[in-house]
DNA sequence: GCGCAAGGTTTACATCTGTAATCGACACAA
DNA sequence: TTGTGTCGATTACAGATGTAAACCTTGCGC
């Protein structure tokens, strides 16, 4: 497989950490940020300075994570990687890592810990009708 | 809250990392093994030397999370945290922190990915059917 | 009895991560 | 024009992690 798909310079190795997930998480909310706002958005809830901010942003972008745009004499940061690549990324990992690669493990787990609420399973059901009418 | 329920002196903060998890999968396969037979097991596929899994068996029953029991002049290493349990924590920290701690987001995601099978979807349909007659 | 091999323990060391402080350029106000 | 606040970039530094060598003890073969 590795069909490479998406690849913008980003997915070998490169592996977004917990800490700079944060940061994503704001700008995949809303691209094209200054460090400043992402701070704001970020840096009370985590108890981060500013700086930790920049070094988390520098850190993306030479990762090739995000894109820092020029704006006068400040960047504007925008996700190269789109959250759903990487969700799917994380997840595909989780479940090769965990359960062989067979995500119905995955799903039994949850149930079986009940990690899966009833809602969960009601959800679950209409997507199977969904995926297969 | 921290309710520190199973807490059989593992599962605070003591992450079990992803070179240590190669040590655990061998345990949880059978149990009661040496540094030695732990070797033979992962030493080639992942190109380590006795001393990493020395280390790495240390450290996890520092963490608590293994049991070395004395056998003549070696011990025997046992896994304290069951495989469940492990597998459990991290698919539910994943499902908290990429889909806001829904699971069924997590089943969607992977359908929507197509990382799911049919095989798989009838696995999770069974699945259903079983969880709620 | 003695040296060696096998075991665990200690120490080592490069990276990676989290978290910042500091530095140098520079736009803007006074 | 000079000071001041603002940016990104550079440097820092402790703790976690990966990977292993060095070390110390001790059972076993000769």
């Amino acid at each position: 497989m590795t069909p490479s798909e998406g690849k913008s310079g980003f997915g070998h190795g490169e592996r977004i950490t917990e800490a700079e997930y944060a940061v994503m998480e704001v700008l995949w909310d809303r691209p094209r940020q200054t460090a400043a706002e992402v701070c704001e958005e970020v840096c009370g809830a985590r108890g981060w300075s500013l700086a930790t901010v920049k070094t988390l942003l520098s850190r993306l972008v030479q990762k090739g994570a995000l894109a820092s745009e020029p704006d006068g004499r400040r960047f504007l940061y925008t996700p190269l990687v789109a959250r759903e690549a990487y969700v799917g990324g994380e997840s595909r990992r989780l479940v090769e890592r965990l359960f062989g690669g067979n995500a119905a493990s995955l799903v039994a787990h949850l149930a079986e810990t009940e990690a899966l609420t009833p809602a969960d399973l009601d959800e679950i059901e209409a997507l199977l009708k969904e995926l297969r009418p």
